[in-house]
DNA sequence: TTCCCATAGTCCTATCAACGAACTATAATA
DNA sequence: TATTATAGTTCGTTGATAGGACTATGGGAA
């Protein structure tokens, strides 16, 4: 008598599968040495720039960690910081153009996932799928 | 013009919020020197003990980090190593009874999430969730 | 049997992720 | 102006992760 696992432990099978494929993905294209956790920190990078402070949160990390990571991003060659105009205290951390060359790569790998996905659900449950994970996310996630 | 989150992403942001509930009702609990990681790993032994081997390869992690991992849960108290009578090479690894007496608090706290994502979407939703869910794994799990 | 190769687990070492605490500089407010 | 809040960094520590090399045991082929 198998115990069904619960839905959150689904969940992260799947989402690792999916990280850890467009973590490969990148790195055949060039960007090896690009980290999982670099690249999530990467992806709320807004095109104008975003303050350290905005990313830590939004990747729901601590300001240390998101230094140390902007750090790597930024010795790589992903991001550089620049002073925040309307606050001396603030640098806003921006895409080179070596990240922006990357992230076409990323959002093709996603979009591969997700149309083997529907091929494998149907489109209808698909986006049943979608939107509960979606609706989910307003109880789920504190940054909204 | 907000972009459409891929269902991954999604699944990583509410698997998060899960696994840190989880973490925090061991830590109320007494169990905080419990980590998420550890806890996964704890999860795959069954009652009889479980190899190392097959621990890593369930959690799809290294053989180097499992053996780290039951390194701390051992000096923690919460598993033992114990002889494979089958296998001289082997050994398998044990829950004593303080993991016994942990499993039912993080079962207590899935169960508790798991009725708050019910009750926010809905039991018909819900359902298809867990089945999407569950189908998905299929093609995601590379060990069942 | 004996020999060779596979397997189970460990040790060593290095890197990355993560964060508490303390600090500097600037902004905002009383 | 003095005080307090905020943005970001630095320091030090812990945990997770894995590559490579190693030991001991098991299993199959000659």
């Amino acid at each position: 008598m198998e115990r069904e696992l619960p839905a959150s432990l689904l969940m992260f099978i799947s989402s690792r599968s999916a990280a850890n494929r467009i973590f490969e993905a990148l790195q055949k294209q060039g960007f090896g040495d690009l980290t999982i956790a670099q690249s999530r920190l990467m992806m709320g990078i807004d095109p104008e720039g975003t303050r350290l402070s905005v990313l830590a949160e939004r990747a729901q990390i601590a300001k240390q960690t998101a230094t140390a990571l902007v750090d790597k991003l930024e010795r790589a060659g992903y991001v550089e910081r620049v002073a925040d105009p309307t606050d001396g205290r603030a640098r806003l951390v921006r895409m080179t153009s070596r990240a922006k060359k990357a992230i076409p790569h990323a959002r093709a790998e996603e979009d591969r996932i997700e149309r083997e996905w529907r091929a494998h659900l149907g489109t209808e449950r698909m986006q049943l799928l979608r939107e509960a994970l979606t609706d989910l996310r307003k109880i789920t996630d504190p940054y909204q």
